[in-house]
RNA sequence: GGAGGGGUUCCCGAGUGGUCAAAGGGAGCAGACUGUAAAUCUGCCGGCGAAGCCUACGGAGGUUCAAAUCCUCCCCCCUCCA
């Protein structure tokens, strides 16, 4: 029997709730077997079944409705069929809401000279010891399924920015068979699966591959090979040509974005999820995203500052830290220096979304978008 | 009193005639980070806008074309002996 046959997931689905009057940002509901997640919705990166340095009570504390984790990592360490064995990694992590997993397709860009593609899958070198692996689109299937995640990703190729066209459609070809590939090895239908667009930068391409992955037929869209460091215009531009061809009635993922500015932007043309490492990773570094621009609290500005991080902010760490307390644990290079930065990180990505999601409940999501892109340029301008 | 070791740029510390404004750490200062090989990485770090010049290797002299490096005296620190 093929998946089509069951498409959509049971136990998943996507309602459209209300459509901005200005813009083609999109107020939705994605029900899952986990619970319903509100979109345009920001999905903070818990690669190795955790998101770093954050119990899952305090991550949905902040408000995360879900988490995306990911397939290579866990595949490699601890071994999917161990966290099968251990009740799936909702259990195994202690987390109840929904996760996503992404398919490992971007290690296998990331990774570099560690892998090898071929038309059956990818051949790689761990990153934890060395061994060899291979994962091809049915393996990826196998693994996310035991993970047992409620949104699986396809595998595919993610390619670097610069590409050629000539490489770039070929490699969007093989992504295509893949994402057919992964469509018909799925066996768990209570799980969802999305597929994703490659293309890199070339609109016929990118169209053409939305065209296909149409006609196989998914629960979610994609839009992959982006924030892989191409000019923000090339992201923008690919954002504003793909979300038009995309199902209306689907829900709609950007996959590693990223900036608020970005997300403002992309919801704008009518994105709903968004995910990144930013939040997390620049919390561990120190750097903050407030209301007032970012903040690199290891800077020496903010040695005697008792103000907190972000008076407009209701986060933990806003609520009960100064500027100086903050700079201190980071110099320090205490734990909770960390612990402090990502909770405000998130809550402020977490905020972000929601008042998002008001301005499109209100039709007034231009002008939100308007004036949050000229703060943001603002302050850009204030830096140089 | 005697014997030995040592004093280097903010700190630790390498350097024992030119390639030395002086290795390497640390501290300090700044930047980057976009489906996490990241609590990581990068840059700066004596002064003067650069070529170059000036100030620097405990202090004062000296040898030499050239001294952080060699010689003399002095000051200070550490270890051992009396």
């Amino acid at each position: 029997m093929s998946r089509e046959d069951i498409t959509p997931a049971a136990g998943f689905g996507f309602t459209l709730l209300h459509r901005d009057q200005g813009s083609e940002a999109r107020l939705g509901r994605i029900t899952t077997p986990h619970g319903v997640i509100d979109t345009p919705v920001f999905m903070p990166v818990g690669t190795q079944g955790t998101v770093k340095s954050l119990t899952p009570e305090r991550v949905a504390g902040l408000g995360a409705q879900i988490v995306l984790s990911n397939t290579y990592h866990l595949y490699l360490r601890p071994g999917h069929e161990l966290i099968r064995q251990m009740g799936g990694l909702h259990r195994f992590m202690n987390w109840d809401r929904p996760i996503l997993t992404d398919s490992g397709g971007f290690q296998i860009y990331s990774l570099g000279k560690l892998r090898k593609i071929t038309e059956e899958g990818a051949s790689f070198r761990s990153h934890i010891d060395g061994s060899r692996h291979f994962i091809g689109p049915e393996q990826c299937m196998e693994i996310q399924e035991a993970l047992g995640s409620d949104i699986m990703m396809c595998l595919d190729e993610c390619i670097p920015y610069p590409a050629d066209f000539a490489y770039a459609e070929k490699s969007l070809a093989m992504t295509l068979r893949w994402a057919k590939r992964c469509k018909d090895a799925g066996k768990n239908h209570s799980q969802a699966l999305f597929g994703i667009s490659q293309g890199g930068e070339y609109g016929t391409l990118r169209k053409r591959g939305i065209e296909e992955l149409i006609a196989i037929g998914f629960d979610g869209y994609a839009l992959g090979g982006v924030s892989v460091g191409e000019p923000k215009e090339i992201m923008r531009e690919v954002t504003a040509t793909c979300t038009p061809l995309l199902p209306m009635e689907k829900p709609r993922y950007l996959m590693g974005v990223g900036m608020p500015e970005d997300i403002v932007e992309s919801v704008y043309h009518g994105i709903d999820m968004f995910d990144c490492v930013i939040p997390t990773r620049n919390a561990r570094n120190g750097m903050l995203f407030t209301s007032t621009g970012k903040v690199v609290i290891r800077n020496a500005c903010y040695r005697g500052d008792s103000a907190p991080l972000d008076s407009a902010c209701d986060c933990y760490t806003c609520r009960h830290y100064s500027r100086a307390y903050l700079r201190h644990l980071f110099i320090a290079g205490e734990i909770l220096a960390i612990v402090l930065n990502t909770i405000h990180n998130i809550r402020y990505f977490m905020s972000l979304m929601q008042r998002i999601r008001e301005a499109i409940q209100n039709d007034t999501y231009t002008v939100f978008r308007d004036e949050f892109m000229s703060a943001v340029s603002v302050e850009e301008s204030a830096n140089h």
